[in-house]
DNA sequence: CTGAAAGCGCTTACAG
DNA sequence: CTGAAAGCGCTTACAG
């Protein structure tokens, strides 16, 4: 049982068998207009009997297009990304195009930007852009499509595909006032991400139009983690006079809360109200039963493949921004403020 | 401001504004040795001049190597996989790889396998292989390098890194047998899973040692999910005698369960006792704190790349097949049967 | 309807 | 140390 390693097929060796130019398997294979019925069958017959499969790199260098999208994302065990990162894969692949998972820059961009432009990409998609990124200005240059997905920037114009995160925001802020909390805390996104941004400026001037500040102590900052929304609760709720209600900027950070107020021994709503946002799928869990503002992912997903792939098709086509809305899921983490 | 489409730039490019020979620059830029000092300056800056970034595609084709490895994944969604395919590309790419993710190929398998096939991938990791899975076979005819990762199989001799899942689950089983509960039941993974086959095949053997049946009444199969594991579970919580506590194949199933526990109004562990498997992030999390069989998924993950690049650099070595150990991580999901 | 030729952007023997 | 040539596996005008 000698193994011969035998060299992968190519479309030369099928025109070999089926008795024709290698072009001509080429235009059969593809569907071609203009090839006899005989010879589509002479081709097909002979591939099938090779086993052959055509190779990509060798389209792709010819028609200097690839089937590759790369998504930029972070540490996909942040238990928001997945729920991102799945709907775009799969809308990608309902339209023929492979998914290539491309580290967040951060720190070490350099490599991240030249395995961008190194022509292996269709299209980028971007779902962690810091708002003072140059990322997008650097594709901008080379003509690679891309689209911003879940963040929007002011500085160069581009297709994205966002949420109304103030509107969202004044939603929360708008259910705990209306309970009757004042003592109102906030546990906030990155400084440089444009939704954490847009979140905590929404739920401010919510605020303020009812009268209620919202003090630098109760105002924490921090990455969108479970580890930073644990922390950031633990500090907020071991002040002296602590406050009856935050509002997470996002579902990570409210489940990290909600864990930290456990963790304390503090009863959620009862000594505590918690709201967040997303509406991601352990939201509601039944330990959780997560009071959050929510819009569709898969719907944000979607429209930010569209505009990609209308890019891809048509680079001068000009730019779209859209917003998906927000609605309010008023679950079982908020109530009255106890009177302590 | 008239745009003009500029075409990227290629070696040609940069070697004419070099002033020497396209082979040149690119054996310059890859320093590959035997250039003149004075020439690799000449090229660097005119590489730098124009911008240039080496075509992949280009490269490729011309060395029948590619810098793309393929993840065979299921739904992102489930909170078990990001654990596993966050380290498998931080492996990667730390040793110059892309993840590509490509979707687990369930009944539409057709479109995987050309997805495979064709020439784009240096190798594949294949993180869900049911135990019936013609993958691995197709693969290993066409010379496509491939690791098996948590799963085994026995049908195909293939590179495999997987985890003792049996020894794990005897542990699990040996716990709850200790702290005295004999009303045991299961919640456990799909039948075409061999993690999920050889957890099983290891609770019940050390069950039996221990004389303890496990009746196919108590002993629930699905697939890894949450809603699995939460509809398993209401299952098995509502018969007439329930049972004291519950084994779950894997941490996700076991959350499931917790949930399902706690909307049935009972307390873990006082009314249940429920054991996992995996140790991922949430298992630590307050609310859960679950009692569960560990392993290290980065060990499982880093020794998977490596197999496979092993595999890359030389076809013919010999088949490696690894288990990473386990042990029991005891945290608040366990204790002494209720004397209900 | 089909073939011969050229070309996509690289790398790699082969000369010199 | 470097250039001219060939080739990786396709697609696409161009003829006929």
């Amino acid at each position: 049982m000698a193994m011969t390693v035998q060299k992968p097929v190519t479309s030369a060796d099928v025109a070999r068998l089926a008795g024709v130019s290698q072009p001509t398997v080429s235009r059969a294979l593809r569907g071609e207009p203009g090839v006899a019925a005989a010879t589509i069958e002479k081709v097909r017959r002979a591939a099938d009997a090779l086993g052959y499969v055509l190779n990509e790199t060798g389209r792709s260098l010819s028609t200097r297009r690839t089937n590759l999208v790369g998504i930029v994302v972070p540490e996909l065990t942040n238990p928001f990304y997945p729920e991102l990162i799945e709907p775009l894969r799969r809308e990608l692949d309902g339209a023929g195009y492979r998914s290539v998972l491309i580290a967040d820059p951060g720190e070490s961009g350099f490599n991240v930007v030249r395995d961008l432009l190194n022509g292996s990409l269709a299209g980028v998609l971007l779902t962690t852009s810091p708002m003072g990124s140059n990322l997008p200005q650097v594709l901008k240059d080379r003509r690679i499509p891309y689209v911003l997905v879940n963040r929007v920037l002011d500085l160069v114009e581009a297709d994205m595909c966002s949420t109304d995160n103030a509107a969202g925001a004044r939603l929360a802020a708008s259910l705990i006032v209306e309970i009757g909390h004042r003592r109102i805390a906030a546990v906030l996104g990155p400084g440089d991400a444009s939704n954490a941004r847009d979140r905590e400026r929404g739920f401010r001037e919510e605020l303020a139009e009812h009268g209620i500040a919202l003090p630098a102590s109760r105002a924490l900052h921090g990455p969108f983690s479970y580890e930073s929304g644990h922390e950031r609760a633990v500090q907020l709720l071991s002040s002296t006079r602590r406050p009856t209600s935050v509002f997470c900027a996002n579902d990570v950070l409210a489940i990290g809360a909600y864990n930290a107020a456990r963790s304390l021994g503090l009863r959620v709503p009862e000594d505590l109200t918690i709201v967040g946002f997303d509406d991601i799928a352990m939201a509601s869990w039944d330990v959780f039963q997560l009071t959050t503002v929510r819009y569709e992912l898969p719907t944000m997903a979607a429209e930010s493949v569209r505009m990609l792939l209308a890019r891809i098709e048509d680079p001068k086509r000009s730019h779209e921004s859209l917003m998906i809305p927000t609605t309010l899921v008023k679950r079982a983490t908020h109530g009255p403020p106890s009177t302590g």
